[in-house]
RNA sequence: GGGGGUGUAGCUCAGUGGUAGAGCACCUGCCUUUUAAGCAGGGAGUCGAAGGUUCAAUCCCUUCCACCCUCACCA
């Protein structure tokens, strides 16, 4: 019929949303209008089309009458299938039944589609399908692409409100010859010019905490981390976090900033400072909760860890019911305790405060207390949302607590984190008094948007390779070129 | 890695030891304001993969693959 089926272009005059949000004046006037979308149902009545046809940002009806387009192009929409492209051209009316249609005088197809759209009722809910090929997931569930929105929404709010406060948005180096700033294994991979492994980060920390030394008051970063661990509900081997640092400041200071964050970002999101979680009502309008990690382990067990030497701390955890060869010191023996007993109670925003020093490598030692660091985490619906501590920024300290990191990598822990020279030599020309924060971004746009996994915030999640998921090459031309000769017959 | 579950048409799902079904989608016909339009007809499947048992396996057995839930590690 010599339709071209992937035109280069439409002129169009109205999104969607646009025509049935003036559609009054676009109908008293009898403006002519031009929109396109993609087919989404199609009803035949005789001489005469409905069709649902969407856009990015709403549907319309479309109503396709023989007598208005004229037959030759009333028999090629006939050709047309669900989830084909269109241009189409008229105005606007309201039909017998009170739908917004508009009332096509002539259309173009712009893109064919080959493949058919999910069912149109029942929609996609594969999950395997719908994360390796989200593209169909988007067209056929209006509520994950709502949900992708959202966590665009949340991304610039958060922005905003950081600028707006006068920290600046910088960028540090992704690819790195020293992973640091985290307990956690890297993805490692090779520079083949410098001959030089190299690896992936799993954090900014080190980084952004140079840009405090060479003299940035308050900097952050949109951070895209790599972590080569497990993959589950909650965690996605690439993901994003944000961490800020704030000369000047404490960690006291950090957490006031994160609560009012949070609870602007929940109030600018949902206009209100409630929010539902699963089975959980979350309120992030009260002030949130402050606890150290020993006094919330001591209302839970009834014991005080604070102090105890090593040996009597393990005996107590061991009546607790907590043992693990991994708990070689009083540090790790408080939290494997508060991680038992405590964590999984946690549900309104509770900071949870004053870590020991032996987990806590790159934070400052407690002013009171040198068994402990300046440090704490967020919870929210017992997920950890944020860590932030008074930033270690004593040379000495530091490369102490990087050579007592040295000696659990040399035994073993794979997440121990290596001694970084030069951050030490960063940290002897001076880093004023600092607090920092990082905060989990999927995990924050789980909870604001209601999803139970981190694969649904995250458009294209990792997945294992299957040869399902392939179609051969040698496959793919064969249709093209089957499909060509089918629309050359036409 | 351990335990539990799932895998049948493009999509959503039934089903049986004897050559495979529905709805939607697709094709044909009827219907000029319908709306999950309707009515009539049609085509469509390596029943996740490979072995095994059996006269006969989509179904029973074994192994493998992918996905989901869960426990352990992690954000």
């Amino acid at each position: 019929m010599g339709i071209n089926p992937y035109p280069y272009k439409y002129d169009r005059t109205h999104q969607i949303s646009e025509v049935l949000s003036s559609f009054d004046t676009l109908a008293a006037q009898n403006t002519v209008v031009r929109v396109c979308g993609r087919i989404m149902l199609i009803r035949k009545m005789g001489k005469v089309f409905f069709a649902d046809l969407r856009d990015a940002g709403a549907k319309v009806q479309i109503y396709v009458k023989r007598d208005d387009v004229g037959e030759a192009l009333f028999e090629v929409f006939d050709l047309l299938d669900l989830g084909d492209i269109i241009g189409c051209e008229g105005t606007v009316f309201i039909t017998r039944t009170g739908e917004r249609t508009i009332k096509v005088t002539s259309f173009q197809l712009l893109t064919k589609a080959l493949h058919p759209l999910p069912d149109k009722h029942a929609g996609l809910t594969d999950v395997e399908t719908r994360y390796r090929r989200r593209y169909i997931d988007l067209i056929a569930n209006p509520e994950v692409r709502e949900a992708f929105v959202q966590r665009t929404r949340i991304i610039q709010t958060i922005r905003d409100f950081l600028n707006s406060t006068g920290f600046l948005e910088v960028e540090t180096p992704i690819l790195q010859p020293l992973y640091g700033g985290a307990s956690a294994r890297p993805f490692k991979t090779h520079h083949n010019t410098l001959d030089i492994p190299m690896f992936m980060r799993i954090a900014d920390e080190l980084y952004l905490k140079r840009l405090i030394v060479g003299g940035y008051d308050k900097v952050w970063e949109l951070c895209k981390d790599f972590r080569n661990e497990g993959m589950d509900r909650l965690h996605n081997p690439e993901f994003t976090m944000i961490e800020m640092y704030w000369a000047y400041a404490d960690y006291r200071d950090i957490a006031a900033l994160l609560e009012q964050l949070l609870r602007h970002v929940v109030f600018t999101l949902h206009g209100k400072h409630t929010i539902e979680f699963g089975e959980h009502s979350i309120d992030f309008g009260p002030p949130f909760r402050w606890v150290s990690m020993l006094d919330s382990v001591r209302e839970k067990t009834g014991v005080d860890f604070s102090n105890l030497s090593f040996e009597d701390a393990r005996a107590q955890a061991r009546k607790l019911g907590v043992e693990s060869a991994e708990l070689i010191n009083w540090g790790k023996v408080v939290a494997a305790v508060w991680e038992a007993k405590v964590e999984h109670s946690l549900i309104q925003p509770t900071f949870v405060c004053d870590f020991p020093v032996e987990i806590s490598p790159l934070a400052k030692k407690h002013r009171d207390n040198p068994r402990l660091t300046e440090r704490f985490e967020l919870f929210i619906a017992t997920q950890e949302m944020g860590n932030a501590f008074s930033e270690l920024n004593d040379p000495v300290d530091q490369l102490q607590r990087f050579l007592q990191q040295g000696k659990a990598m040399a035994a073993g822990d794979e997440e121990a984190q290596p001694l970084d020279d030069d951050f030490i030599t960063a940290l002897s020309y001076g880093m004023p008094p600092t607090a920092g924060l990082g905060f989990g971004i999927d995990r924050l746009i789980m909870l604001l948007t209601n999803q139970p996994s981190i694969r649904d915030v995250i458009f294209f999640p990792q997945m294992k390779e299957t040869k399902d998921g392939t179609v051969p090459v040698s496959q793919i031309l064969a249709q093209l070129a089957e499909e060509e000769q089918d629309a050359s017959k036409k």
